[in-house]
DNA sequence: CTGTTAGCGCATTCAT
DNA sequence: ATGAATGCGCTAACAG
């Protein structure tokens, strides 16, 4: 570290003003040339560089920020952390803002939409470049406020309704019913269904319906059901299987609400010695990465997350403004065959 | 929606002065309403009220902080975003902060240190209210900034070094060191490692430092290791498990340096109809979920993630200064018997 | 190529 | 209990 040069101290927050000063120079030359925007001389430029160094200063982004009226932060509004989903949409967020120098302000719901128009409002309060929520489900404040709002809002991972602005996702209500036409061109018949609480996340509705859809044109139908009110997990995918095994032996296939609680069924049958998919098959939705390793691949639909994150950002920051008609992209999905159904 | 009042038209952006001219009374007094600070009669607070929700008005915040001089943002810093342990951490760093008005910026590194230093920069441009980082490596430059920052600077998940502030994790040495005696006193003698690349993150190599010295300490050591140079993950686990018994049959136990890892493992023996733990045992890292729902309870070490967070926020709120000395917070860990080892 | 002048939208004195 | 004035740190015209 050559130049011995006094530290600042602690508290004296540095700003352009004592930059400019030991430099030399005016604010604006050192403006313009933090921000690589205008013309400076390379000989100015490089002074100014060394006392900037030298100072450690570190221009305010909140000063730029209102000084230039324009923002650099997304919002993004997700239900939950603890559905690994939410992660990965979020790895496709930060793919797709590498190099703009916007920063992700994020925040989580609960998968509760009141808590997500109080989210919603402080997000807005950082006046965001963009906004990105999931799904279509938000209370008239908040669909108010997103309007008003004026800036870019993409609505992740579902299709299956006319959003604000742009949705990014697939047709869960498709994937369903794509579901069932795999099975039953396989040749099951008698159908169980697994699931968990779809009251918060309407998506898993969607499939359930799009499933019955399916199997209603060959005329067949769920012949029995296990469900937990809460959410999903492998634990209750393992408990609910055991269930509906008791409740109705006769059926041959179950589709799961998703990978987790299918993986608990995987499970429930390594444990009891149920041989898949001859005696009993499992199909899932996700396509996580654990389901890939299991001992035989778990059969399921496989969703683009880390797609959408990617694709919703590229989207706002290819056109900044509002056109007057919805988006609408498709990120589309893809069924699995592997070995357990 | 009872009153029809006139929308305000999209682009217009709505600010204290037209909501005060709208409601007759001076910018202040708005301002004062709607930081609920000083004293307003309740009869103007209503009428101001009534006008900000008919406007749909929402205070810039991004004003408000340079005006205050104080920031409602919080920086934090993670490896990754893929590895279910970061996302676990978020987690902790939402519910610390519920109530309190602060937003996450969040960034991620990929684990290089370089990169870091790059998005440190960009966070502390923000001029968050503290900053949180994953464990103890950064470049001079990220320290230098860190420190003249004079923010709460939070270390989190390590607290095997020294911390610039405060440091909120477990001992990761310890850890392994506790596998070691674990797996000793259940009687096991010759042991296998099964790892990935450990150059990007020391804590890894911490926990193997530490299996190692209390092996020494029995006069045992590792026998045979097999390794990746990639990045964790349940199908490296299976190959690398796979490896290890072809070429050191004689080992009855392999420590592995995560849970991701040693799920491969536990598959590949369910595959292979290798009988766990009699056979082979299985020893992984972190407590994951899955690993408690396998047909077989994995044997692990619990970390507390989600505490992890959660403590971080809580310190940096409980006391915004930044003290003399450094402050370590231990969150401990937890040797899990399971049924693998 | 560089400096000067005005705000950005709000919070904070201090008056009244 | 309310209003007027000042400035937070920076950027954006505009001069020169």
């Amino acid at each position: 570290m050559g130049t011995k040069q006094r530290l600042p101290d602690r508290k004296s927050k540095i700003t352009v003003r004592e930059v400019a000063r030991r430099a030399n120079v005016s604010e604006s030359t050192v403006s313009r040339i933090m921000r690589n925007k205008g013309l400076v001389a390379e000989a100015t430029r490089e002074k100014v560089m060394e006392t900037v160094r030298a100072m450690g200063y570190v221009p305010n982004r909140i000063a730029g920020s209102l000084a230039s009226l324009d923002s650099f932060l997304i919002g993004v509004v997700i239900p939950s952390l603890s559905n690994i989903v939410f992660p990965e949409v979020l790895q496709g967020v930060h793919a797709g803002l590498e190099g703009s120098d916007l920063q992700p302000v994020i925040s989580t719901t609960d998968y509760d939409i009141d808590r997500e128009e109080v989210v919603v409002r402080g997000i807005l309060a950082w006046k965001p470049a963009a906004i990105l929520l999931a799904g279509f489900e938000h209370t008239e404040a908040t669909r108010k406020m997103l309007d008003q709002s004026a800036i870019r809002v993409v609505e992740m991972m579902d299709i299956d309704s006319t959003p604000i602005d742009i949705a990014v996702g697939m047709s869960h209500h498709r994937a369903g019913h794509a579901i069932g036409r795999h099975l039953i061109a396989r040749g099951y018949r008698h159908f169980g269904y697994v699931g968990h609480d779809w009251t918060a996340d309407r998506r898993v509705r969607l499939r359930y319906d799009g499933l019955c859809e399916a199997l209603a044109e060959s005329g067949l139908s769920i012949e029995s059901k296990a469900m937990t009110d809460g959410a999903s997990s492998v634990a209750e995918g393992r408990a609910q299987t055991a269930r509906l095994r008791a409740q109705a032996p006769q059926i041959d296939v179950a589709v799961y609400s998703n990978d987790d609680m299918a993986v608990g069924g995987v499970f429930h049958c390594l444990s009891e010695g149920i041989r898949l998919p001859d005696e009993f098959a499992v199909f899932g939705f996700n396509g996580l990465d654990i389901g890939k390793e299991l001992p035989q691949p778990l059969s399921t639909v496989r969703s683009n997350r880390y797609l959408i994150g990617k694709k919703s950002i590229e989207e706002v920051l290819a056109s900044p403004e509002r056109p007057p008609n919805p988006t609408i992209i498709d990120t589309d999905f893809e069924v699995f065959a592997g070995a357990t159904a």
